[in-house]
DNA sequence: GTCTATAACTAGATAGAC
DNA sequence: GTCTATCTAGTTATAGAC
């Protein structure tokens, strides 16, 4: 498509080159802007649908630079992602062993542990502005990323959230079962990980009476949500089948 | 990498060929194969990931053959979702419309409206056998898909289904405000739609104490969680903002 | 540290032989 | 209906000039 001689045109930029060194600092800021470029595509489009060309046109650097500051694609994609997740789940570790030691006795309020684990996710993209609402768009397509190696990416970081968060939750319903605890911990994830503002759905299905931007009404909501609805699995535990689903099966 | 002269290669098949003569009912099985192949990739690696040619390979067909029975990637996705969720929607709404005209009168049980909504996807995958489980992940993959023309074709087929829906919840719950039923409805779908058996994560996360491909269980589970979830949003309805979090602000 | 140029490969799509 | 061969345009990645 380009039938410019880019001999020529470099012949031309030897000349009257201004000769501006690389410099440390130089380096860190395209670093910063590739990330920033990056995430912000990865949240739009998904890790597999975005590559290394649309990344280095977004931040407006060089092919090579990106591998020169990261090694590959997925080695970006980890770096973008710890730089934004680390901080969140320590400050969930943080959160679950305080709300377990509320007042010094092991009582333990079920709303102050969903709280504590459900808040740094959306407290990170408070603010309405477009940074922030990129950094929820882009973890919530993370959580749903098919590669296995971003899974695993995922999986180092939240096992010892999972394990601090059931332990909490087990304290404050003694008597749900592991069972109905792991169910309805994978239900709560899956409500929070689907607040996604990106795609519009929220917002087009309820014609703008919710915005899934809105990340104060998100928590607003979501909490009394999931505690009603992990209480309900103790309430009424679930021991039979549900009771009018096709009773069609007659042996036991 | 391959030195053969395919025009050498092909006067050999030339001489040899049984002369096997498509048929029409050749064509009806190529074209499942490929359906039945793709299903299977886009639910293990998601659609920006698989490539025509993976397909082809996979259900042992031509690269050329793919594009004869569906016109491009799109239209064949498009093929294989509406294949197993118009069935799922029909029998939504069959049964939502069921559920809120049970025994004559407006009264209607929220449980039964949700399992209304929920039984179909989950019963669809019910059995165990490996396609089912992966019917699962196929639709849940879609429902995270971040291309926008795939979007499109999920909304299609679901914005009745969610219309249907809000009204009888609505109906089920006359005291919630719109604004509640959007919420709790948004944190429905990503709890259903995240139950995804192809990523070990509840199994792994749990210690194998629940199974994401056992959709008993999951029914058996999901619907009580949901009912008392939607039924604590109009409880304990969030006026202000949460009561304890963060009262810092102290600005130093 | 940054950039040009290009290697090495893969993508979706199609024409035309059979 | 099926297949080979090939097109165009895209991909990640790297060597080497500056």
């Amino acid at each position: 498509m380009d039938a410019r001689t880019p001999t020529a045109a470099r012949r031309l930029a030897d000349i009257r080159r201004p000769k501006k060194r690389p410099t440390r600092a130089n380096g860190d800021a395209t670093r910063n802007k590739i990330l920033d470029a990056a995430e912000r595509l990865f949240a739009e489009h998904g890790y597999t649908a975005v590559s290394m060309r649309s990344i280095t046109a977004e931040a407006g650097v060089n092919v090579a630079a990106i591998h020169f500051h990261f090694a590959s694609k997925e080695a970006l994609f980890e770096a973008i992602f710890n730089r934004r997740v680390q901080p969140i789940n320590a400050a969930r570790l943080a959160g679950l062993r305080g709300a377990q030691q509320d007042g010094g006795h092991q009582v333990v309020e079920l709303a102050n542990v969903l709280q504590a684990f459900v808040a740094p996710h959306l407290e990170a993209a408070k603010g309405f502005d477009a940074g922030s609402i990129v950094l929820l768009q882009f973890m919530t397509r993370a959580a749903a990323e098919p590669d296995k190696s971003i899974q695993a990416v995922l999986r180092k970081e939240f096992d010892p959230v999972w394990v601090e968060l059931t332990a909490a939750v087990r304290r404050a319903l003694p008597d749900a079962s592991d069972e109905a605890i792991g169910w309805g911990l994978f239900f709560t994830l899956g409500a929070l990980y689907f607040i996604n503002p990106s795609r519009g759905w929220l917002a087009n299905l309820t014609r703008n009476k919710c915005n899934a931007a809105d990340t104060e009404a998100a928590m607003r909501y979501l909490v009394p949500f999931l505690t009603a609805g992990l209480q309900g699995l103790t309430k009424h535990p679930p021991v039979t089948k549900s009771k009018q689903l096709r009773p069609k099966r007659a042996r036991k």
